[in-house]
DNA sequence: GGTAAAGTGAGTACGGCGTACTCAGTTTTT
DNA sequence: AAAAACTGAGTACGCCGTACTCACTTTACC
Protein backbone atom coordinates (compact mmCIF):
# COMPACT_ATOMS: atom_id res chain seq x y z
CA UNK A 1 0.00 0.00 0.00
CA UNK A 2 1.84 3.11 -1.48
CA UNK A 3 -0.86 5.11 0.56
CA UNK A 4 -2.35 6.60 -2.82
CA UNK A 5 -5.68 4.82 -3.10
CA UNK A 6 -6.89 7.82 -5.32
CA UNK A 7 -6.31 7.42 -9.19
CA UNK A 8 -5.98 11.22 -9.52
CA UNK A 9 -3.34 11.34 -6.62
CA UNK A 10 -1.44 8.47 -8.07
CA UNK A 11 1.91 10.36 -10.38
CA UNK A 12 1.83 9.16 -13.71
CA UNK A 13 4.90 7.90 -14.33
CA UNK A 14 7.09 5.84 -11.89
CA UNK A 15 9.74 6.95 -9.70
CA UNK A 16 12.32 4.71 -11.50
CA UNK A 17 11.97 2.41 -14.35
CA UNK A 18 11.36 2.62 -17.76
CA UNK A 19 9.10 4.76 -19.61
CA UNK A 20 5.43 3.51 -19.60
CA UNK A 21 4.54 3.07 -23.40
CA UNK A 22 1.53 5.35 -23.14
CA UNK A 23 -0.06 7.58 -21.17
CA UNK A 24 -3.12 7.80 -19.48
CA UNK A 25 -4.69 9.97 -21.49
CA UNK A 26 -4.10 7.77 -24.90
CA UNK A 27 -5.49 4.89 -22.73
CA UNK A 28 -8.67 7.29 -21.89
CA UNK A 29 -8.77 8.81 -25.86
CA UNK A 30 -8.60 4.57 -27.03
CA UNK A 31 -11.51 4.04 -24.34
CA UNK A 32 -13.76 6.81 -25.57
CA UNK A 33 -13.32 5.95 -29.55
CA UNK A 34 -14.57 2.50 -28.43
CA UNK A 35 -17.39 3.56 -26.66
CA UNK A 36 -18.15 6.33 -28.98
CA UNK A 37 -18.08 3.90 -32.02
CA UNK A 38 -19.46 0.44 -30.38
CA UNK A 39 -20.85 1.63 -27.67
CA UNK A 40 -20.13 1.40 -23.78
CA UNK A 41 -20.80 -2.40 -23.37
CA UNK A 42 -18.26 -2.82 -26.20
CA UNK A 43 -15.03 -1.77 -23.79
CA UNK A 44 -13.42 -4.68 -22.43
CA UNK A 45 -9.77 -5.09 -21.26
CA UNK A 46 -9.15 -7.42 -23.10
CA UNK A 47 -10.44 -5.29 -26.01
CA UNK A 48 -9.13 -1.65 -24.85
CA UNK A 49 -5.75 -3.68 -24.72
CA UNK A 50 -5.98 -4.67 -28.36
CA UNK A 51 -6.58 -1.52 -29.44
CA UNK A 52 -3.62 0.17 -27.82
CA UNK A 53 -1.42 -2.81 -28.90
CA UNK A 54 -0.85 -3.71 -25.33
CA UNK A 55 -0.88 -7.12 -23.34
CA UNK A 56 -4.29 -7.04 -21.01
CA UNK A 57 -2.77 -7.18 -17.87
CA UNK A 58 -0.34 -4.74 -18.73
CA UNK A 59 -3.52 -1.95 -18.56
CA UNK A 60 -3.48 -2.77 -14.35
CA UNK A 61 -0.49 -0.92 -14.82
CA UNK A 62 -2.14 2.28 -15.48
CA UNK A 63 -5.48 1.55 -13.72
CA UNK A 64 -6.46 -0.42 -10.51
CA UNK A 65 -9.32 -1.65 -12.45
CA UNK A 66 -12.06 -1.49 -14.89
CA UNK A 67 -14.10 1.31 -12.81
CA UNK A 68 -10.79 3.41 -13.16
CA UNK A 69 -10.90 3.76 -16.78
CA UNK A 70 -14.83 4.83 -16.89
CA UNK A 71 -13.61 7.29 -14.84
CA UNK A 72 -10.80 8.54 -16.44
CA UNK A 73 -13.14 8.36 -19.74
CA UNK A 74 -15.83 10.60 -17.63
CA UNK A 75 -12.89 12.87 -16.55
CA UNK A 76 -11.72 13.44 -19.74
CA UNK A 77 -15.18 13.80 -21.60
CA UNK A 78 -16.29 16.15 -19.45
CA UNK A 79 -13.31 18.82 -20.23
CA UNK A 80 -15.56 18.91 -23.36
CA UNK A 81 -17.90 21.20 -21.13
CA UNK A 82 -15.47 23.97 -20.78
CA UNK A 83 -14.01 25.24 -23.83
CA UNK A 84 -10.99 27.20 -22.41
CA UNK A 85 -10.44 29.98 -24.96
CA UNK A 86 -14.13 31.67 -24.00
CA UNK A 87 -14.73 33.63 -20.71
CA UNK A 88 -18.13 32.93 -19.32
CA UNK A 89 -20.61 35.93 -19.34
CA UNK A 90 -21.54 38.06 -16.56
CA UNK A 91 -25.15 36.87 -15.82
CA UNK A 92 -25.52 33.68 -13.96
CA UNK A 93 -28.32 32.87 -15.68
CA UNK A 94 -26.58 33.10 -19.02
CA UNK A 95 -23.21 30.98 -17.57
CA UNK A 96 -25.34 28.29 -16.67
CA UNK A 97 -27.64 28.01 -19.15
CA UNK A 98 -24.13 28.34 -21.80
CA UNK A 99 -22.51 25.35 -19.43
CA UNK A 100 -25.66 23.61 -20.11
CA UNK A 101 -25.42 23.64 -23.69
CA UNK A 102 -22.40 22.62 -23.70
CA UNK A 103 -22.71 19.48 -21.42
CA UNK A 104 -25.54 18.39 -23.91
CA UNK A 105 -23.97 18.79 -26.58
CA UNK A 106 -20.96 16.70 -25.26
CA UNK A 107 -23.01 14.33 -24.35
CA UNK A 108 -25.02 13.78 -27.41
CA UNK A 109 -21.38 13.63 -29.02
CA UNK A 110 -20.44 11.25 -26.44
CA UNK A 111 -23.87 9.17 -26.01
CA UNK A 112 -22.45 6.47 -22.98
CA UNK A 113 -21.31 9.89 -20.78
CA UNK A 114 -24.38 10.76 -19.40
CA UNK A 115 -25.70 6.98 -18.13
CA UNK A 116 -21.94 6.25 -17.02
CA UNK A 117 -21.71 9.67 -14.97
CA UNK A 118 -25.07 9.91 -13.35
CA UNK A 119 -23.60 6.65 -11.25
CA UNK A 120 -20.77 8.12 -9.78
CA UNK A 121 -19.40 11.26 -8.04
CA UNK A 122 -16.55 12.57 -10.40
CA UNK A 123 -13.81 13.96 -8.85
CA UNK A 124 -11.28 13.94 -11.72
CA UNK A 125 -9.36 17.18 -12.33
CA UNK A 126 -11.93 18.32 -15.18
CA UNK A 127 -14.82 18.07 -12.85
CA UNK A 128 -12.87 20.34 -10.37
CA UNK A 129 -12.69 22.96 -13.01
CA UNK A 130 -16.65 22.33 -14.23
CA UNK A 131 -17.21 22.77 -10.47
CA UNK A 132 -14.83 25.70 -10.09
CA UNK A 133 -16.29 27.82 -12.98
CA UNK A 134 -19.97 27.32 -12.16
CA UNK A 135 -19.76 28.47 -8.58
CA UNK A 136 -17.89 30.97 -10.38
CA UNK A 137 -20.87 32.49 -12.25
CA UNK A 138 -22.60 32.90 -8.86
CA UNK A 139 -20.30 34.44 -7.10
CA UNK A 140 -20.88 37.98 -5.17
CA UNK A 141 -25.04 37.81 -5.98
CA UNK A 142 -25.42 37.41 -2.14
CA UNK A 143 -25.47 33.02 -1.90
CA UNK A 144 -23.71 31.22 0.58
CA UNK A 145 -21.40 28.61 -0.17
CA UNK A 146 -24.05 25.44 0.67
CA UNK A 147 -27.09 27.69 -2.04
CA UNK A 148 -24.97 27.47 -4.11
CA UNK A 149 -24.24 24.06 -4.61
CA UNK A 150 -28.34 23.09 -4.31
CA UNK A 151 -28.82 25.86 -6.97
CA UNK A 152 -25.81 24.47 -9.33
CA UNK A 153 -27.49 20.15 -8.13
CA UNK A 154 -30.75 21.44 -9.60
CA UNK A 155 -29.62 22.84 -13.01
CA UNK A 156 -27.24 19.68 -13.50
CA UNK A 157 -29.97 17.11 -12.26
CA UNK A 158 -32.34 18.56 -14.50
CA UNK A 159 -29.67 18.67 -17.91
CA UNK A 160 -28.53 15.41 -17.01
CA UNK A 161 -32.09 13.68 -16.39
CA UNK A 162 -32.91 15.52 -19.47
CA UNK A 163 -30.46 13.66 -21.95
CA UNK A 164 -30.83 10.94 -20.38
CA UNK A 165 -34.67 10.49 -21.61
CA UNK A 166 -33.32 11.57 -24.85
CA UNK A 167 -30.53 9.47 -25.35
CA UNK A 168 -32.96 6.57 -24.43
CA UNK A 169 -35.55 7.33 -26.98
CA UNK A 170 -32.65 7.93 -29.77
CA UNK A 171 -31.25 4.47 -28.55
CA UNK A 172 -34.73 2.61 -28.71
CA UNK A 173 -35.34 3.59 -32.33
CA UNK A 174 -31.83 3.20 -33.34
CA UNK A 175 -32.20 -0.75 -31.98
CA UNK A 176 -35.11 -2.29 -32.97
CA UNK A 177 -36.52 -1.06 -35.98
CA UNK A 178 -35.21 1.58 -37.87
CA UNK A 179 -37.87 3.59 -38.86
CA UNK A 180 -39.81 5.67 -36.42
CA UNK A 181 -43.28 4.04 -37.60
CA UNK A 182 -41.96 0.58 -36.76
CA UNK A 183 -41.13 1.56 -33.63
CA UNK A 184 -44.39 3.05 -32.82
CA UNK A 185 -45.91 0.05 -33.98
CA UNK A 186 -44.59 -1.94 -31.70
CA UNK A 187 -45.60 0.19 -28.90
CA UNK A 188 -48.87 1.55 -30.38
CA UNK A 189 -50.64 -2.13 -30.50
CA UNK A 190 -50.72 -2.54 -27.11
CA UNK A 191 -51.36 1.30 -26.17
CA UNK A 192 -54.67 0.82 -28.36
CA UNK A 193 -55.27 -2.39 -26.26
CA UNK A 194 -55.71 -0.15 -23.30
CA UNK A 195 -57.17 2.28 -25.50
CA UNK A 196 -60.11 0.14 -25.83
CA UNK A 197 -60.87 -0.45 -21.86
CA UNK A 198 -61.88 2.77 -22.29
CA UNK A 199 -59.87 4.13 -18.92
CA UNK A 200 -57.65 6.04 -20.77
CA UNK A 201 -58.89 9.11 -22.12
CA UNK A 202 -55.55 11.02 -22.24
CA UNK A 203 -53.48 8.13 -24.47
CA UNK A 204 -56.57 8.06 -26.19
CA UNK A 205 -56.08 11.91 -27.05
CA UNK A 206 -51.89 11.48 -27.48
CA UNK A 207 -52.48 8.90 -29.93
CA UNK A 208 -54.83 11.11 -32.02
CA UNK A 209 -53.62 14.77 -31.29
CA UNK A 210 -49.78 14.38 -30.66
CA UNK A 211 -47.18 14.97 -32.93
CA UNK A 212 -49.14 18.00 -34.61
CA UNK A 213 -46.96 20.34 -34.09
CA UNK A 214 -43.29 18.56 -33.67
CA UNK A 215 -40.86 20.05 -30.85
CA UNK A 216 -37.53 19.21 -31.60
CA UNK A 217 -35.97 17.70 -28.72
CA UNK A 218 -33.35 21.27 -28.85
CA UNK A 219 -36.51 23.31 -27.73
CA UNK A 220 -38.41 20.67 -25.37
CA UNK A 221 -34.55 20.55 -23.56
CA UNK A 222 -35.01 24.39 -23.80
CA UNK A 223 -38.62 24.93 -22.27
CA UNK A 224 -37.19 22.98 -19.23
CA UNK A 225 -33.55 24.88 -18.69
CA UNK A 226 -35.20 28.23 -19.24
CA UNK A 227 -38.21 27.64 -16.85
CA UNK A 228 -36.01 26.01 -14.15
CA UNK A 229 -33.79 28.92 -14.66
CA UNK A 230 -36.82 31.48 -14.59
CA UNK A 231 -38.13 30.38 -11.59
CA UNK A 232 -34.40 30.15 -9.80
CA UNK A 233 -34.09 33.68 -10.42
CA UNK A 234 -37.50 34.90 -9.22
CA UNK A 235 -36.77 33.11 -5.87
CA UNK A 236 -33.55 34.88 -5.51
CA UNK A 237 -32.96 37.85 -3.34
CA UNK A 238 -33.39 41.12 -5.17
CA UNK A 239 -30.05 43.09 -5.72
CA UNK A 240 -28.00 44.60 -2.60
CA UNK A 241 -30.40 42.39 -0.39
CA UNK A 242 -29.57 39.46 1.46
CA UNK A 243 -32.99 37.34 2.09
CA UNK A 244 -34.87 36.79 -0.80
CA UNK A 245 -38.40 35.10 -1.01
CA UNK A 246 -37.28 31.57 -1.94
CA UNK A 247 -33.25 31.30 -1.83
CA UNK A 248 -32.06 27.90 -2.20
CA UNK A 249 -31.34 26.41 1.09
CA UNK B 1 -42.95 -16.35 -34.91
CA UNK B 2 -46.23 -15.87 -33.31
CA UNK B 3 -46.01 -12.25 -34.16
CA UNK B 4 -46.22 -10.75 -30.30
CA UNK B 5 -42.80 -9.41 -30.57
CA UNK B 6 -43.95 -6.91 -27.13
CA UNK B 7 -43.05 -8.76 -23.60
CA UNK B 8 -46.95 -7.10 -22.86
CA UNK B 9 -49.06 -8.08 -25.76
CA UNK B 10 -47.91 -11.44 -25.39
CA UNK B 11 -50.51 -13.45 -22.82
CA UNK B 12 -49.43 -14.98 -19.88
CA UNK B 13 -51.17 -18.01 -19.64
CA UNK B 14 -50.75 -20.25 -23.19
CA UNK B 15 -53.51 -21.20 -25.14
CA UNK B 16 -52.88 -24.72 -24.34
CA UNK B 17 -50.70 -26.58 -22.13
CA UNK B 18 -50.04 -26.97 -18.14
CA UNK B 19 -50.26 -24.47 -15.98
CA UNK B 20 -46.92 -22.13 -15.43
CA UNK B 21 -45.42 -23.12 -12.05
CA UNK B 22 -44.95 -18.98 -11.35
CA UNK B 23 -46.49 -15.69 -12.70
CA UNK B 24 -44.95 -12.95 -14.42
CA UNK B 25 -45.86 -10.96 -11.07
CA UNK B 26 -43.70 -13.51 -9.02
CA UNK B 27 -41.12 -13.28 -11.29
CA UNK B 28 -40.91 -9.54 -11.41
CA UNK B 29 -41.23 -9.36 -7.45
CA UNK B 30 -38.12 -12.28 -6.72
CA UNK B 31 -36.23 -9.54 -9.17
CA UNK B 32 -37.16 -7.02 -7.21
CA UNK B 33 -36.38 -8.73 -4.02
CA UNK B 34 -32.80 -9.41 -4.76
CA UNK B 35 -32.11 -5.84 -6.33
CA UNK B 36 -33.16 -4.64 -3.39
CA UNK B 37 -31.05 -6.46 -0.98
CA UNK B 38 -28.24 -6.83 -2.97
CA UNK B 39 -27.94 -4.49 -6.16
CA UNK B 40 -28.92 -4.40 -9.76
CA UNK B 41 -25.86 -6.37 -10.72
CA UNK B 42 -26.48 -9.37 -7.90
CA UNK B 43 -29.27 -10.47 -10.42
CA UNK B 44 -28.68 -12.87 -13.02
CA UNK B 45 -30.64 -15.23 -14.96
CA UNK B 46 -29.18 -18.53 -12.78
CA UNK B 47 -29.64 -16.97 -9.45
CA UNK B 48 -33.25 -15.46 -10.15
CA UNK B 49 -33.92 -19.20 -11.24
CA UNK B 50 -32.89 -20.88 -7.92
CA UNK B 51 -35.04 -17.56 -5.93
CA UNK B 52 -37.23 -18.95 -7.73
CA UNK B 53 -36.99 -22.82 -7.53
CA UNK B 54 -37.11 -23.16 -11.03
CA UNK B 55 -34.52 -24.22 -13.60
CA UNK B 56 -32.05 -21.53 -15.08
CA UNK B 57 -33.70 -22.30 -18.53
CA UNK B 58 -37.08 -22.57 -17.87
CA UNK B 59 -37.04 -18.41 -17.45
CA UNK B 60 -37.22 -18.19 -21.05
CA UNK B 61 -40.37 -19.74 -21.09
CA UNK B 62 -41.89 -16.18 -19.43
CA UNK B 63 -39.13 -13.93 -20.72
CA UNK B 64 -37.20 -13.88 -24.01
CA UNK B 65 -34.57 -12.52 -22.21
CA UNK B 66 -32.57 -10.55 -19.39
CA UNK B 67 -33.81 -7.34 -20.52
CA UNK B 68 -37.35 -8.28 -20.46
CA UNK B 69 -36.54 -9.34 -16.70
CA UNK B 70 -35.68 -5.90 -16.04
CA UNK B 71 -38.33 -4.40 -18.08
CA UNK B 72 -41.34 -5.96 -15.74
CA UNK B 73 -38.98 -4.98 -12.60
CA UNK B 74 -39.35 -1.24 -13.73
CA UNK B 75 -42.53 -1.65 -14.78
CA UNK B 76 -43.98 -3.48 -11.28
CA UNK B 77 -41.59 -0.77 -9.52
CA UNK B 78 -43.10 2.23 -11.61
CA UNK B 79 -47.06 1.10 -9.86
CA UNK B 80 -45.73 1.84 -6.80
CA UNK B 81 -45.52 6.20 -7.70
CA UNK B 82 -49.96 5.96 -7.72
CA UNK B 83 -51.37 4.88 -4.77
CA UNK B 84 -54.85 3.91 -6.37
CA UNK B 85 -56.83 5.19 -3.15
CA UNK B 86 -56.06 8.77 -3.34
CA UNK B 87 -57.51 11.10 -6.10
CA UNK B 88 -54.94 13.49 -7.81
CA UNK B 89 -55.45 16.79 -6.37
CA UNK B 90 -57.68 19.96 -8.74
CA UNK B 91 -53.89 22.02 -9.12
CA UNK B 92 -51.87 21.03 -11.70
CA UNK B 93 -48.72 21.97 -10.21
CA UNK B 94 -49.88 19.89 -6.93
CA UNK B 95 -50.18 16.80 -8.72
CA UNK B 96 -47.25 17.23 -10.61
CA UNK B 97 -45.60 18.03 -7.31
CA UNK B 98 -47.02 15.09 -5.59
CA UNK B 99 -46.60 12.49 -7.92
CA UNK B 100 -42.57 13.91 -7.96
CA UNK B 101 -42.41 13.27 -4.51
CA UNK B 102 -43.84 10.15 -4.95
CA UNK B 103 -41.65 8.56 -7.44
CA UNK B 104 -38.39 9.75 -5.14
CA UNK B 105 -39.71 8.13 -2.25
CA UNK B 106 -40.04 4.93 -4.13
CA UNK B 107 -36.59 5.22 -6.01
CA UNK B 108 -35.26 5.81 -3.35
CA UNK B 109 -36.69 2.36 -2.10
CA UNK B 110 -35.55 0.90 -5.01
CA UNK B 111 -32.07 2.22 -5.52
CA UNK B 112 -31.67 0.07 -8.66
CA UNK B 113 -34.85 1.49 -10.03
CA UNK B 114 -33.92 5.21 -11.46
CA UNK B 115 -30.25 4.12 -13.07
CA UNK B 116 -31.76 1.03 -14.59
CA UNK B 117 -35.05 3.19 -16.13
CA UNK B 118 -32.91 5.96 -17.39
CA UNK B 119 -31.75 3.79 -20.03
CA UNK B 120 -34.58 2.26 -21.43
CA UNK B 121 -38.35 4.31 -22.61
CA UNK B 122 -41.13 2.59 -20.59
CA UNK B 123 -44.03 0.97 -22.37
CA UNK B 124 -45.93 -1.26 -19.84
CA UNK B 125 -49.48 -0.94 -17.64
CA UNK B 126 -48.02 0.93 -15.11
CA UNK B 127 -46.45 3.72 -17.36
CA UNK B 128 -49.12 3.72 -18.98
CA UNK B 129 -51.50 4.46 -16.12
CA UNK B 130 -48.38 7.26 -15.26
CA UNK B 131 -48.74 9.04 -17.82
CA UNK B 132 -52.58 8.72 -18.21
CA UNK B 133 -52.25 10.30 -14.85
CA UNK B 134 -49.71 13.04 -15.13
CA UNK B 135 -51.47 14.04 -19.26
CA UNK B 136 -54.84 13.85 -16.97
CA UNK B 137 -53.44 16.62 -14.23
CA UNK B 138 -52.66 18.59 -17.23
CA UNK B 139 -56.14 18.50 -18.88
CA UNK B 140 -58.17 21.69 -18.86
CA UNK B 141 -55.81 23.98 -18.51
CA UNK B 142 -55.22 25.17 -22.67
CA UNK B 143 -52.04 23.40 -23.36
CA UNK B 144 -52.20 20.88 -26.77
CA UNK B 145 -50.89 17.12 -25.96
CA UNK B 146 -47.49 18.19 -27.05
CA UNK B 147 -47.49 20.63 -25.00
CA UNK B 148 -48.66 18.63 -21.67
CA UNK B 149 -45.63 15.85 -22.67
CA UNK B 150 -43.01 18.97 -23.27
CA UNK B 151 -44.24 20.08 -19.69
CA UNK B 152 -44.38 16.75 -18.24
CA UNK B 153 -41.16 15.60 -19.78
CA UNK B 154 -39.14 18.72 -17.91
CA UNK B 155 -40.76 17.81 -14.46
CA UNK B 156 -39.77 14.19 -14.63
CA UNK B 157 -35.74 14.90 -16.26
CA UNK B 158 -35.45 17.01 -12.99
CA UNK B 159 -36.58 13.89 -10.73
CA UNK B 160 -34.30 11.40 -12.55
CA UNK B 161 -31.74 13.45 -12.70
CA UNK B 162 -31.47 14.70 -9.34
CA UNK B 163 -32.44 11.21 -7.65
CA UNK B 164 -29.51 9.87 -9.66
CA UNK B 165 -26.67 11.86 -8.18
CA UNK B 166 -28.77 11.57 -4.73
CA UNK B 167 -28.35 8.01 -4.91
CA UNK B 168 -24.82 7.94 -6.46
CA UNK B 169 -23.69 9.83 -3.48
CA UNK B 170 -24.79 7.72 -0.95
CA UNK B 171 -23.62 4.46 -2.87
CA UNK B 172 -19.94 6.32 -3.35
CA UNK B 173 -19.99 6.66 0.61
CA UNK B 174 -21.82 2.91 1.42
CA UNK B 175 -19.28 1.67 -0.98
CA UNK B 176 -15.75 3.17 -0.12
CA UNK B 177 -15.70 4.05 3.79
CA UNK B 178 -18.63 3.80 6.17
CA UNK B 179 -17.65 6.96 7.37
CA UNK B 180 -18.36 10.43 5.22
CA UNK B 181 -14.88 11.88 7.03
CA UNK B 182 -12.83 8.32 5.19
CA UNK B 183 -14.76 9.51 2.12
CA UNK B 184 -14.21 12.83 2.12
CA UNK B 185 -10.24 12.45 3.25
CA UNK B 186 -9.78 10.39 0.57
CA UNK B 187 -10.86 12.97 -2.42
CA UNK B 188 -10.11 16.19 -0.12
CA UNK B 189 -6.60 15.80 0.09
CA UNK B 190 -6.44 15.27 -4.10
CA UNK B 191 -8.71 18.88 -3.68
CA UNK B 192 -6.12 20.32 -1.31
CA UNK B 193 -3.42 19.66 -3.83
CA UNK B 194 -5.64 21.36 -6.42
CA UNK B 195 -6.25 24.36 -4.11
CA UNK B 196 -2.57 24.87 -3.97
CA UNK B 197 -2.28 26.06 -7.08
CA UNK B 198 -3.86 28.82 -6.19
CA UNK B 199 -6.08 28.56 -9.28
CA UNK B 200 -9.55 27.03 -7.90
CA UNK B 201 -10.79 30.16 -4.93
CA UNK B 202 -14.32 28.49 -5.03
CA UNK B 203 -13.23 25.15 -4.39
CA UNK B 204 -11.04 26.70 -1.57
CA UNK B 205 -14.41 28.25 -0.70
CA UNK B 206 -15.99 25.44 -0.70
CA UNK B 207 -13.63 23.43 1.79
CA UNK B 208 -14.04 26.16 3.91
CA UNK B 209 -17.65 27.78 4.03
CA UNK B 210 -19.50 24.53 2.51
CA UNK B 211 -21.58 22.21 4.99
CA UNK B 212 -22.17 25.41 7.25
CA UNK B 213 -25.67 25.15 6.82
CA UNK B 214 -26.59 21.44 6.39
CA UNK B 215 -29.23 20.91 3.66
CA UNK B 216 -31.07 18.07 3.71
CA UNK B 217 -31.07 15.68 0.55
CA UNK B 218 -34.99 15.99 0.92
CA UNK B 219 -34.61 20.49 0.86
CA UNK B 220 -32.59 20.03 -2.43
CA UNK B 221 -35.03 17.97 -4.06
CA UNK B 222 -37.64 20.03 -2.94
CA UNK B 223 -35.69 23.16 -4.37
CA UNK B 224 -35.30 22.50 -7.27
CA UNK B 225 -38.60 21.19 -8.01
CA UNK B 226 -40.40 24.35 -6.86
CA UNK B 227 -38.46 26.55 -8.74
CA UNK B 228 -39.35 24.28 -11.82
CA UNK B 229 -42.92 24.03 -11.17
CA UNK B 230 -42.51 27.86 -10.49
CA UNK B 231 -40.72 28.71 -13.59
CA UNK B 232 -43.64 26.34 -15.39
CA UNK B 233 -46.32 28.12 -13.85
CA UNK B 234 -44.73 31.57 -14.60
CA UNK B 235 -45.12 30.74 -18.31
CA UNK B 236 -48.50 29.57 -18.49
CA UNK B 237 -51.28 30.77 -20.25
CA UNK B 238 -53.69 32.87 -17.62
CA UNK B 239 -56.83 31.53 -17.37
CA UNK B 240 -59.10 31.95 -19.99
CA UNK B 241 -56.43 32.74 -22.38
CA UNK B 242 -54.75 30.63 -24.86
CA UNK B 243 -51.00 32.08 -25.20
CA UNK B 244 -48.90 32.19 -22.77
CA UNK B 245 -45.92 34.18 -22.18
CA UNK B 246 -43.81 31.20 -22.34
CA UNK B 247 -46.01 27.90 -23.06
CA UNK B 248 -43.75 24.94 -23.88
CA UNK B 249 -44.29 24.56 -27.51
C1' DG C 1 -60.02 -40.20 -24.65
C1' DG C 2 -56.51 -39.35 -27.70
C1' DT C 3 -53.50 -35.86 -29.45
C1' DA C 4 -50.99 -31.84 -29.75
C1' DA C 5 -49.30 -28.00 -27.50
C1' DA C 6 -46.72 -26.11 -23.98
C1' DG C 7 -45.01 -26.45 -19.82
C1' DT C 8 -40.92 -28.88 -16.58
C1' DG C 9 -35.70 -29.66 -14.40
C1' DA C 10 -31.44 -31.21 -15.76
C1' DG C 11 -27.53 -31.08 -18.32
C1' DT C 12 -24.09 -29.49 -21.69
C1' DA C 13 -21.91 -26.06 -24.31
C1' DC C 14 -19.95 -21.71 -26.22
C1' DG C 15 -17.86 -17.48 -26.01
C1' DG C 16 -17.14 -13.56 -23.31
C1' DC C 17 -16.00 -11.18 -19.12
C1' DG C 18 -12.82 -9.08 -14.90
C1' DT C 19 -8.86 -9.96 -12.80
C1' DA C 20 -5.37 -12.59 -10.04
C1' DC C 21 -0.97 -14.77 -10.61
C1' DT C 22 3.64 -16.08 -12.69
C1' DC C 23 7.71 -15.49 -15.58
C1' DA C 24 11.63 -14.13 -18.17
C1' DG C 25 13.22 -10.08 -20.14
C1' DT C 26 14.07 -4.91 -20.72
C1' DT C 27 14.59 -0.14 -19.52
C1' DT C 28 15.52 3.55 -16.49
C1' DT C 29 17.06 5.96 -12.26
C1' DT C 30 19.96 5.92 -8.14
C1' DA D 1 26.14 -2.39 -10.47
C1' DA D 2 21.79 -2.72 -8.35
C1' DA D 3 17.13 -1.96 -7.81
C1' DA D 4 12.88 -0.66 -9.34
C1' DA D 5 9.26 -0.81 -12.45
C1' DC D 6 7.91 -1.50 -16.70
C1' DT D 7 6.85 -5.27 -20.68
C1' DG D 8 3.93 -9.26 -23.39
C1' DA D 9 2.59 -13.74 -22.86
C1' DG D 10 0.30 -17.24 -20.77
C1' DT D 11 -2.68 -19.67 -17.45
C1' DA D 12 -6.43 -19.89 -14.43
C1' DC D 13 -10.84 -19.16 -11.82
C1' DG D 14 -15.43 -18.26 -11.49
C1' DC D 15 -18.94 -15.74 -13.16
C1' DC D 16 -22.19 -14.39 -17.00
C1' DG D 17 -26.22 -14.77 -20.97
C1' DT D 18 -28.23 -17.93 -23.60
C1' DA D 19 -28.68 -21.64 -27.16
C1' DC D 20 -29.67 -26.52 -27.51
C1' DT D 21 -31.27 -31.24 -26.23
C1' DC D 22 -33.76 -34.71 -23.52
C1' DA D 23 -37.32 -37.46 -21.34
C1' DC D 24 -41.35 -36.06 -18.82
C1' DT D 25 -45.89 -34.15 -17.34
C1' DT D 26 -49.93 -31.35 -17.58
C1' DT D 27 -53.60 -29.18 -19.95
C1' DA D 28 -57.13 -27.82 -23.75
C1' DC D 29 -59.42 -29.06 -27.74
C1' DC D 30 -61.75 -32.25 -31.02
Amino acid sequence: MTGHDNLWMRPERPARGPRPSFSRAALAEAAIRIADAEGLEAISMRRLAADLGAGTMSLYRYVTGKDEVFDLMIDTAVGEYLPEDRRPPDDWAEGLRLLAWQARRTMLRHPWLAPLAAGRPQAGPNSARLTESALGMLDGIGLSVDEMLTLVGAVFAYVHGYIQSELAEAEAMRRLGLTLAQRLARHLSYIQSLIATGNYPMLERMTKEAGREYTAADDRFAYGLDRLLDGIAAGLPPRGETEGPVSPR
